[in-house]
DNA sequence: AGTAAATTGCGAACACTGATCGCAGTTATG
DNA sequence: CATAACTGCGATCAGTGTTCGCAATTTACT
């Protein structure tokens, strides 16, 4: 684990050994030109890790599991990545890669970029650890920049800061998995816990003088989108 | 760690197991009545735990550590709680107790709840743990219950489905820790390794044909939020 | 050709982590 | 007063990410 702050646990966003580079695996080169061949590659590390990642959730993509999984030592991995965040980093970016690049724009940058993110939001359903992989600033692989050249390119229309534009296309992606996540949780979710739950929680607001959560609870009404108002006011 | 899919790691939204009842900390009672006085509360916990994630990040908080911080065993924080999720759970109950509600709503929903959202990023940028933490769906305690409920309430004028408005308040909260997340990361946030990973990615970008890319991280411009049409189309 | 440098796979270990078990001691209830 | 319940906690287990050193292998540079 991330030996940063001397303690491990989850990726963490700490403060950098200033002594330590960190350089990211995309600046480091996969292979040297010394040695004998490698046996595997980034690429086939990278597949097995989602694949493990789309059957058994991003806990099960551990060192040990990935390397079972690829017929080698567990220490051998380190030969390809410097640490499972580099994994995460890689698995990312190839799901980026899912997301469909040569549809056309249209022009108009919300349209284009609400395909744009119902299409990421399809890769999301399609591999539903990628929803749980914490948020790094700034690691971009290959597929990723293309996908930010993309939603760039989108946005050429609109007369806002580059800077602005990105904190755009991060929010937006914060949104889709967002609507991953509900959209995930209602479907594959486990509805006899799931009920439990929500009665649970309805009960506990009925109780204690939260009306307003004990009718949202209990309110069964299908909110048609069409019939949506633009701004959110009162009829 | 959850040995539900018989695999560690960080907080894993698997599938339970059917067996296990997997309560909430909030269903379970502090404390029994009978053997001797328990020396410390949960309160106590969740106070020393925010204040570790406080200094030392999320992954500061394990279980070693938060019991050395209250000067007792590892193995007796268990009689408090029963998982290392249990103590997330309260943490972020805590400081979302810390979101003030007591500010009367205006009667406008998209105002009242865009101030809630302004305070809740307050919280959120007091606590920088918080946006690391995953988001579980529906563990609220009774701070998170009551926070709700003000939202609900501010959205009472607003002709929607209970479970629509309860996805536009997950919503609204994915929003704010992206929020939380820029602002700190472009405040706090090293400076150095900052300019040398937008470096990095400009040079990538101006490398391999990823024009838009490249302009954005030139751009030095800074957008006056005033002049940004209300509906991103050009000029 | 021959030496040196670099690289590979990997067993063994290290420092962590969350969680369980059993036991002595303490308290309230029947 | 006995019994049941509870507490604190040392020891331990299974799992994690990461490092080290070593034999073997391949390339690069004399």
């Amino acid at each position: 684990m991330r030996h940063e702050a001397g303690e491990a646990g989850c990726r963490t966003r700490e403060v950098d050994d200033l002594a330590q580079e960190h350089v990211t695996v995309w600046a480091r080169p996969e292979r040297g030109t010394r040695g004998p061949a490698a046996v595997h590659s980034r690429a086939e590390l990278t597949a097995v890790a989602v694949e493990l990642a789309d059957r058994s959730g991003l806990a099960a993509v551990s060192t040990r599991q990935v390397a079972r999984a690829l017929g080698t030592g567990q220490a051998s991995l380190y030969r390809y990545i410097s640490s499972r965040d580099d994994l995460l980093d890689l698995m990312t970016d190839a799901v980026a890669g899912e997301v469909g690049l040569d549809v056309p724009l249209g022009g108009d940058p919300v349209e284009d970029l609400v395909a744009l993110a119902s299409r990421t939001k399809a890769v999301h359903l399609r591999h539903p650890w990628l929803s749980d992989v914490p948020p790094e600033p700034l690691r971009l692989g290959p597929r990723g920049l293309d996908y930010l050249e993309y939603a760039l390119r989108a946005m050429e229309p609109a007369p806002l800061s580059g800077r602005i534009k990105m904190e755009i296309v991060a929010l937006m992606n914060a949104l889709v998995a967002q609507f991953a996540r509900t959209e995930l949780q209602t479907s594959r979710g486990n509805a006899s816990r799931q009920a439990a739950q929500t009665a649970h929680l309805g009960e506990a607001a009925s109780r204690g003088g939260h009306p307003h959560v004990a009718a949202a609870m209990a309110d069964r009404t299908e909110t048609d989108p069409a019939q949506v108002p633009r701004d959110l006011s009162s009829r």
